[in-house]
DNA sequence: GGCAAAATGATATTGCGTCTCAATCTCGCG
DNA sequence: CGCGAGATTGAGACGCAATATCATTTTGCC
């Protein structure tokens, strides 16, 4: 699947749900429609701001819990950036084997897929004891070509602590 | 440099530490003591109280900035399991090169070089714009093999939260 | 000794996430 | 329709890790 339409992610929560004897909820509802709308890895404290500027409404706890479901159902995943921070990917469900790289400067995130590293991650996992999962890998590096192409610009949302004012432009 | 003398570990970060015009007071050494000690991954509240069973001691804020100053240093660096939660790592001075594998059921961490790895990491990184870092890269699996081998006891501290009682066996 | 800078430690504060629990909603049933 | 069980919600309390504050202490230096 490419680009699943947000009326068919809808679907597939909504399945997911009651597979569980759960209700797909206004609230769930809600904040299954903000995270899959935008498709943006978010912090989930994010989501209740967003949640609260738009027209539905859910608790914080509300979200907490449907973020949880959501993990649970496979169509969000923790993904982790270091510094403590925890984030959701919304787009497993249109790239189910993508990693990430990690700028340690500006916390940038960007996805790729990489058949080749995969293989080597399996070979890596089974030669240490492990068995391989669908969970992605992370690698850290610094986007100055990037920052250099002036791409930068877009960052992760943050707006908080990883903001380095030195990097300003080329 | 293989296994580097505890009192090596402490002349180097002393001359860390005056090259910043800072002191290596008591508290800093019994911290950095500490840590490079037992080149143990630990978290930031369990080396508190560690060295408040120890003799020496160190209030929670030096401990903490005693931290950050050794891994500005480079000597420590974090590294994150996800789940948010933040641990720290001693041994890069032993191999500067070595990564991570996360068992994503019980935490259990790995450390594994492999140079195959590190050039296609390269490779990846500089094909997707960003430059390669000293940094680490984290890889996360199961480690079902190595507990059936019974290794799995000696974890990795934890014992709160990544314990999920409803996941028994499979 | 005495000063200025650095360091410390007790405490307050923040941020994020979880837990609790009473009130509300929903569904199936008679 | 009215009922009851169970699911859901939301407000707020709570816990924990980490940071910030600031008065006090220590240190290096003259």
């Amino acid at each position: 699947m490419d680009q699943p339409s947000l009326k068919a992610v809808l679907g597939q929560a909504q399945a997911f749900f009651s597979s569980k004897g759960l209700r797909f909820t206004k609230q769930r509802e809600a904040v299954t429609t903000l995270i899959f709308r935008t498709q943006e890895h978010f912090r989930p404290e994010e989501l209740c701001e967003r949640l609260r500027k738009s027209d539905s409404s859910a608790s914080r706890a509300t979200i907490y819990r449907t973020i949880l479901h959501l993990v649970e159902s496979g169509m969000l995943r923790e993904i982790s950036l270091g510094g403590g921070e925890r984030l959701y990917d919304p787009n497993f469900l249109k790239s189910p084997h993508h990693n990430h790289l990690v700028c340690v400067d500006c916390r940038k995130i960007v996805e790729f897929e990489d058949p080749n590293l995969d293989i080597m991650q399996n070979c890596i996992t089974r030669r240490m004891g492990f068995s391989p999962t669908e969970k992605a890998l992370r690698i850290e590096g610094r986007c100055d070509m990037l920052r250099l192409l002036g791409t930068c610009k877009n960052f992760n949302a943050a707006g908080k602590k990883g903001q380095r004012d030195k990097a300003s432009k080329g």
